[in-house]
DNA sequence: GCAAATTTTCTTGTATACTAAATATGAAAT
DNA sequence: ATTTCATATTTAGTATACAAGAAAATTTGC
């Protein structure tokens, strides 16, 4: 039985356009974006940029405003904050969830992203960072293997990814940030939940 | 500043309709449905559908397999044990956020909804009890004014709706599920939160 | 000069037509 | 009869055209 390789749509593609260009600071927070505009920059029609844009809505990435225009989101302090609660709801439930054999099966690919946040933080790579940064937090939450749980925080973290960049950490704050992921390895490594779980919320809140 | 009322699009109502359908069981879980049967039914063309079927898909109501066709989800055992976890989670975020004030200032819908669910549970509407238990909730939710709660909740209530009617609960169980509504308010008034707590968790993993 | 109303322009919403991929059908070979 | 290959058919993906609503520009009245 052949595994078929489906090549990405057009809507695809262009999706991980304009969120590559949303977080990155291209598209700022606020600024609307025509339909037209974005088909003419790409080459393409508007069907699959519509597409592209709505997934972007349900992703909370962009916000439509009916009959008239699309916006990039922006968030207020308050959103930031709720969603930073949401967030760490959420990786402790996955904390909860995690079995020693989980950890054991993940924890290599885990060290490797905590490592190349390090590293990336070293050589002045934010933008990389930041995407390894989401990674290690994705692959946390999908050793758990519980898939309603990781559709779940893979919607939050688009917008903890557009909350990062918009957040303007220092290097030290930052650098901080960066070696919890050490120690939050170090006590699943020691299936030690309970500072597991201390050190997540530490982890989220000092980013709040 | 007048407040426009901006009517549905064919894109919205055709959301609606589908998402009717598949919750009222009329379209089952693993049923195919392509979209120019559904244009012909609705009698819109295929470009509203299409864009009812993505978002479907993005509520987890509806599964894409690119370039071939889009099948209403079907459960596992599994998924459905899973998606309670994250209920059960994001319900604990709510009670943890709730103040006495949230509680006052929607204790009353609350309640209105709690009797909904009473009611017809006794005149035996299945249908209207789920749509009750589903808003009672999402009321619970949106109580703590944290957006980015409520629209993660919402986006898992379509597919806690999906389990319910799948499930089949007997009138006893559904019974008891129903009468906790009333304990779990009447923890609220009492600003009891560690009761309230322990009552959801039963109340949700009663229903896994 | 300013405010309200009207017109114009721009943008989204929808239909339709076309393309290309996936599935189903049927014929040929074993 | 069964498998394989070629063909046909169906269906999704995309482009384009047009309709309708919202925003912007202009005109009109004061």
């Amino acid at each position: 039985m052949p595994q078929y390789i489906v090549q990405d749509s057009l809507a695809d593609k262009v999706y991980n356009l304009i969120k590559a260009q949303i977080l990155s600071g291209e598209l700022k927070g606020g600024m609307v974006i025509p339909e037209e505009h974005l088909a003419q920059q790409f080459g393409v029609s508007r069907t699959p940029i519509r597409e592209a844009i709505r997934r972007l809505a349900e992703y909370g990435l962009v916000v439509l405003k009916p009959r008239s225009h699309a916006m990039v989101y922006q968030f207020t302090e308050k959103q930031a904050h709720d969603t930073a609660k949401v967030r760490l709801a959420l990786e402790l439930l996955a904390i909860e969830l995690l079995t020693p054999a989980m950890v054991t099966k993940h924890i290599n690919e885990l060290s490797r992203l905590a490592a190349d946040c390090q590293y990336n933080l070293v050589v002045g790579n934010r933008a990389e960072l930041f995407v390894k940064d989401s990674l290690f937090h994705l692959e946390l939450v999908k050793c758990t293997e519980n898939e309603a749980l990781f559709s779940m925080y893979e919607r939050l973290d688009s917008r903890i990814q557009l909350l990062r960049i918009s957040k303007n950490f220092s290097d030290e704050l930052l650098g901080n940030i960066i070696h919890q992921h050490l120690l939050i390895i170090q006590s699943l490594k020691n299936n030690d939940m309970p500072a597991c779980r201390e050190l997540m919320t530490k982890h989220v809140n000092h980013q709040m």
